[in-house]
RNA sequence: GGGCGAUUAGCUCAGUUGGUAGAGCAACAUGUUUACACCAUGAAGGUCACAGGUUCAAGUCCUGUAUCGCCCACCA
């Protein structure tokens, strides 16, 4: 018996190792996967790709632990497996965190260096976060691709973003307008609507005229806004303002000249404050609507820079709130101030600055999603190729169908109803880091295009894209595509695609969108969403809370078996995890259960036996070797094979369900609490006794047995399992690619 | 305002189509016996949030209530 079963397992001393003999065994890459398996149907996930921002947490780490489980597990079945990894250049939060740190250390802000020299910057920090990164996942024992690794930001990434933007440009599904963004004053950028947070805060209503003979009172919580107002709308039913409806009043508004039509509008719900509402198409997008209907013109009055513009009257020049103030004083002062109440209201905010976000009109780039257009090819059921369709449409027949499938199931509402509410998404920010919009100007000609239009005098647009835009097309810009590359077809769409259910607007529906649009198909599937890693009391791991587990010291611990195991068990999909540092330590002792396991049945393979009267052992016994096809099992044995294999059967079809919290912890107790406490207890006597026959019958089956544990955990611990199999299994091979035992 | 989820042993969670409540951890007692003290053996621990209903039978199905959590929303 190998001496290092004398010892407790070690996961330090064997971690690498084991990870570096997969690597060079090339079973991490489809093309060099055996026989069985280059045979095998595909079985496909990419990588939701880490944001390059610095280290990976430990919901990366549970990502990992589910995603390795799954390719482990196929590639097993004998699959053709594919986990293709990459990381994500993040745009905006990867610029604020440069930005941070550059200012902290050199006092300095971007436009110091200028747009070329703060690229540079960025890019050091990426490519140092990117290797950290790498470094994290390769701990976690992830069987990944590395020979595939995928940058969004990379050269083969730009095309294919280049060309998605010009094919659904041409489709008329990315165009150029004029509308109400939503603008972070603090970030000086556009966001989308998915990167707003909702922030309630105390208000003050004030319910007021515009001037003394104007007939209508209306409420505000922004009263410095009202100096861009140009109508006041009324519900079309309201009997007390019905008789206004049509007219047109001009009043001197604090200094700015106003002209204010009544219009009928079924938006307003005249049960809230006065029952009509000051119309501001230039700073609310609801306005906006209103306006559009009754053909009213807009008027901004707020800049990007959360300031009056000139023609404001007195409060021009002064921020929104000073102006506010000054407002509500003339207002008081005016004697046109009826009454202030105190509300609580929901203040939408900038996800990554904080910033109070700014309704803003603005000339950026937009993708129509309500839209109607000719779709080139479909393959998704309901959805005939050349037919029209809207993005809607696509993304809601797509899971409608059947085409994708959501774990857990609930999730497919709350998909259903993000789509209804889903308005047409700006895709173009006012930041440096990303993927520049493809798109060239000269004087008034426009081309949208792979790469500069030949012929002197053209400047590409300073704006970048959204870095969802470029996330959407992951699944394909991986495997190569615009080209119709071979990895397209073969590993196209993929088998799973498991993240976190936090981002399943931000990136999941976007990737549904964009697949749908462009290659006429479903991006996977299968969705499987994994909730959020808190620390022991349920809280959100973070900074200031001081209780956060890094993956990397749990590893050095514990190993990474541990730490997969514990963010594994105990948690279901969609629903977060109560992590503490105790659990990690119990699967750290599972490990060395094994270990211990291993070491007993091996040695009485081997035939060692114990001599009570001597008080001691020697391996003078006769060895019995793993025969795969015994069947001379007695009674008590055949019984305990019946129960391996039931065993068997129900954890293979709970791995077809993702039920892996319930195949670990079922393993768990099997290993632990029915083979080593019972069968091995029971077989002491067994072996060391004069019945031979029930002896070799009991070996073979601790044999068969522990093969088995040690397969069916190999997804979920594959190192402490890779690195027992050389000696259970004297054939050299190596349990990655072993078996799955049915 | 709309929607979703959770509530089962001290803690973390299972509980498949309704059929006498299960695991792990912790705690308790005991013990160094031929794998393992990163251990073993043993015992203990639950009005399944609450109130109704359907049923021969409800943790499971229906209705309502409470508490906690989450998501969505252009009541100015």
């Amino acid at each position: 018996m190998n001496q290092k079963f004398l010892k407790p397992y070690d996961p330090q001393a064997t971690e690498d190792r084991i990870y570096k003999l997969w690597e060079e065994s090339g079973f991490f890459n489809p093309d060099t996967l055996p026989e069985r398996n280059q045979k095998g149907e595909p079985y496909s996930i990419v990588l939701p790709p880490p944001n390059v921002t610095g280290t990976l947490h430990m919901g990366h780490a549970a990502m990992l632990a589910i995603e390795d489980i799954m390719i482990r597990y196929k590639r097993m079945q004998g699959f053709k497996t594919l986990w293709l990894p990459g990381t994500d250049h993040a745009a905006i939060a990867t610029q604020s965190k440069v930005e941070k740190e550059i200012e902290k250390k050199e006092g300095k802000r971007r436009h110091d260096l200028g747009r070329e020299e703060f690229l540079k910057r960025v890019d050091a920090f990426a490519q140092a976060s990117h290797d950290t990164i790498v470094n994290q996942v390769r701990k976690m024992g992830a069987s990944i691709d590395w020979s595939r690794e995928a940058f969004t930001l990379d050269e083969k990434r730009t095309r294919a973003v280049r060309t998605a933007f010009k094919t659904m440009h041409e489709l008329g599904l990315i165009y150029r307008g004029h509308r109400i963004v939503n603008w972070d004053p603090k970030g000086q950028t556009t966001i989308s609507d998915d990167e707003i947070v909702y922030e309630e805060r105390k208000a003050k209503l004030y319910t007021f005229k515009y001037s003394k003979d104007f007939p209508i009172s209306i409420a505000t919580t922004r009263p410095e806004t009202k100096v861009g107002d140009v109508a006041v709308a009324v519900h079309p039913e309201d009997v007390r303002y019905k008789k206004y409806v049509g007219q047109e009043f001009k009043a001197d508004f604090a200094g700015a000249q106003i002209s204010i039509k009544i219009v009928a509008d079924d938006a307003v719900d005249p049960e809230f404050g006065t029952g009509a509402v000051g119309v501001t198409p230039a700073h609310s997008s609801t306005d906006a609507d209103i306006a559009s209907r009754h053909s009213l013109n807009s008027v901004q009055v707020i800049d990007e820079f959360a300031k009056m513009m000139p023609g404001t009257g007195q409060v021009a020049g002064l921020k929104v709130g000073p102006a506010r103030e000054a407002i509500v004083k003339w207002l008081e002062e005016s004697g046109l101030l009826e009454k202030t109440e105190d509300i609580t209201q929901n203040i939408a905010t900038a996800e990554r600055t904080g910033g109070v976000v700014e309704p803003l009109p603005k000339l950026q780039w937009f993708i129509a999603v309500n839209k109607p257009f000719k779709i080139p090819n479909s393959n998704i059921p309901g959805i005939k190729s050349g037919q029209e369709v809207t993005l809607k449409q696509i993304m809601r027949a797509s899971v409608e169908s059947g085409a994708i499938k959501i774990i857990p199931e609930r999730f497919e509402k709350i998909y259903y109803h993000w789509i209804d509410n889903l308005r047409d998404w700006c895709i173009s920010r006012q930041i440096w880091y990303g993927h520049r919009v493809p798109v060239w100007y000269k004087g008034s000609e426009i081309s949208v295009g792979l790469e500069a239009p030949s012929g002197d005098g053209w400047t590409q647009d300073e704006d970048t894209l959204d870095t969802w835009f470029s996330s959407g097309l992951w699944t394909f810009s991986t495997l190569g595509w615009p080209d119709q590359t071979e990895d397209l077809k073969v590993f196209h769409p993929t088998a799973v695609l498991e993240t976190g259910y936090d981002i399943l607007f931000f990136w999941v529906a976007r990737m549904v969108l964009m697949t749908g649009c462009l290659i006429g198909d479903v991006p996977f599937k299968t969705v499987y969403l994994h909730g959020l890693v808190r620390d022991g009391k349920g809280r959100k791991m973070s900074k200031s809370l001081d209780n956060i587990i890094d993956p990397l010291d749990m590893i050095a611990k514990y190993g990474a078996d541990a730490t997969r195991l514990s963010l594994i068990i105990g948690t279901g999909p969609g629903n977060d995890l109560k992590l503490s540092e105790d659990k990690v330590k119990g699967y750290k002792n599972f490990s060395n259960k094994l270990w211990n396991i291993a070491r007993f049945v091996i040695s009485a393979a081997e035939g060692e036996r114990y001599d009570r009267e001597a008080g001691k052992s020697d391996f003078t016994a006769e060895k019995v070797e793993f025969d795969p096809h015994f069947s001379d099992w007695t009674p008590a044995d055949a019984a305990h094979v019946k129960k391996l294999d039931d065993l068997m059967a129900e954890i293979t079809k709970e791995m077809e369900e993702y039920k892996f919290y319930l195949v670990g912890e079922k393993l768990y107790h099997y290993a632990w609490h029915e083979f080593a406490d019972i069968i091995l207890e029971e077989s002491k006597p067994i072996i060391a006794g004069d019945d031979k026959k029930a002896m070799v019958s009991r070996i073979q089956f601790l044999l068969r047995a522990f093969r088995t544990i040690v397969q069916a955990l190999h997804p979920f611990m594959p190192y402490v399992t890779e690195e027992m199999w050389s000696d259970i299994d004297q054939k050299g091979s190596m349990l990655i690619v072993s078996e799955w035992p049915k």
